[in-house]
DNA sequence: ATTTTTTTTTAGATTTGTCTAAATTTAAAT
DNA sequence: ATTTAAATTTAGACAAATCTAAAAAAAAAT
């Protein structure tokens, strides 16, 4: 029931990669790892002994029940920590990625469940995704893409999907976060650029690149 | 500037195994460490080689100044997350060794610092042992061996000795702690056996062999 | 001063995770 | 249907950290 940090970054990796009941090359799990095909093939080996994931060679890669469980567990304490650097150390969201990929496998079962109790059991980490229950139910957020965000409804941003230091520099330049609320006004034709307004604030331009990596909630009550 | 958690351990142990300028040897290490002295020998020649320590084959270890800087950053590591454990979390402190063993290796120093701010830089770690600053200076704690206090001397337990689960499970028993305010009411000659009294409990006895493992503070004003 | 015991080091293996280079299989293009 | 290209696996090597068994050195005992 303990795995070493290698084996938890892929069985991670394969986690979400792995859409619905999709197959996982080896190809684009060592570039996620940034490691190579060689070593990715050898270790899906090894994780297949231990009966965490189906693999045929050449046929690709597909988690297994109990690897499913290994990879919401360390999903779990990732988003738990990076939740904690936030809210009680203050960090930016933009900083707490790296910290947390290493706090993720720190093993303590017992750790994990009273930081949770302490953080006051959140449910989305603070870049919004969801986390995991200790029995590693997820919760399913309902999210719109900000792309197809009515015009003039207003809205609040609650996840962004690309999560590289760019991206996350170019929102806090915007300062635009996890809970920020805002509109679109407008769809410029030539570039689809968007036009953004946020109360009390300048209106401003945002490229369509952007704009598809933003995930917002807004009240579907018909008026 | 990056060390491995095996090497972190080595170090750490020698500090602790270093009295004053003293030498360290293989076997002792080879137990605090548990592991093989065939093993501490092969580790002690790549730290010798990262000029970590100084090391003669057959006459023992001793750190260098950089090889003690790096010790007591890991030492301020474990004794700042161990408070965390015990006044955030609320476990108790014979349970956080084991999980600050962990905690220790994460590399973030900006991580550390804002965990010490948080807790409000605390001076010493649920046991009693203190903590040592970013620069790593660590305060030294005027305390007295309990076996040396004065009859009916009321002092407060400061630090103990012996961590072993053991003895933090017997203490828990007492219900002894850090803090916890006691004096002396006599010594039985027969076995050394010391009677303590606490405030609103009765008395009892604790052995000699507990009580060389208690250090306290008491005021020394001369009356 | 030898002999015996203890401590420490060396020699040679093992495990885990990784790599490069070469071979093989699958997929795509002609 | 071949040929070419891309993806994947194998073969062989390596670094880190550990181990067992044997050799060597130091310390203790006679
Ligand atoms: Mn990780
Ligand atoms: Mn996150
Ligand atoms: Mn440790
Ligand atoms: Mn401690």
């Amino acid at each position: 029931m303990k795995y070493s940090s290698s084996k938890e970054n892929y069985l991670k990796a394969i986690f979400h990669l792995q859409q619905d009941d999709s197959v996982v090359n080896t190809n684009a799990l060592a570039r996620q790892l940034n490691t190579k095909p060689a070593s990715v093939t050898d270790m899906l080996k090894k994780l297949k002994a231990q009966k965490l994931l189906q693999y045929q060679p050449y046929k690709g890669v597909k988690l297994t029940a109990d690897g499913k469980k290994v990879a919401l567990q360390i999903i779990r304490k990732h988003r738990l920590w990076e939740y904690f650097l936030v809210d009680k150390l203050g960090f930016g969201w933009e900083e707490v990625h790296e910290i947390a990929e290493e706090l993720e496998h720190i093993s303590s079962r017992k750790l994990i469940d009273r930081l949770e109790l302490f953080l006051g059991s959140p449910r989305t980490d603070p870049h919004g995704d969801p986390i995991p229950d200790s029995q590693g139910k997820m919760p399913v957020i309902q999210q719109t893409a900000l792309l197809d965000l009515p015009l003039k409804k207003t809205a609040a941003v609650i996840s962004v999907s690309n999560q590289s230091t760019a991206m996350l520099d170019l929102l806090k330049h915007y300062h635009i976060g996890i809970g920020t609320k805002l509109q679109v006004n407008r769809r410029f034709e030539f570039d689809q650029t968007l036009e953004i307004a946020i109360a009390n604030r300048p209106v401003f331009t945002i490229s369509e690149l952007l704009a598809s990596n933003l995930f917002v909630a807004y009240d579907t009550t018909t008026a």
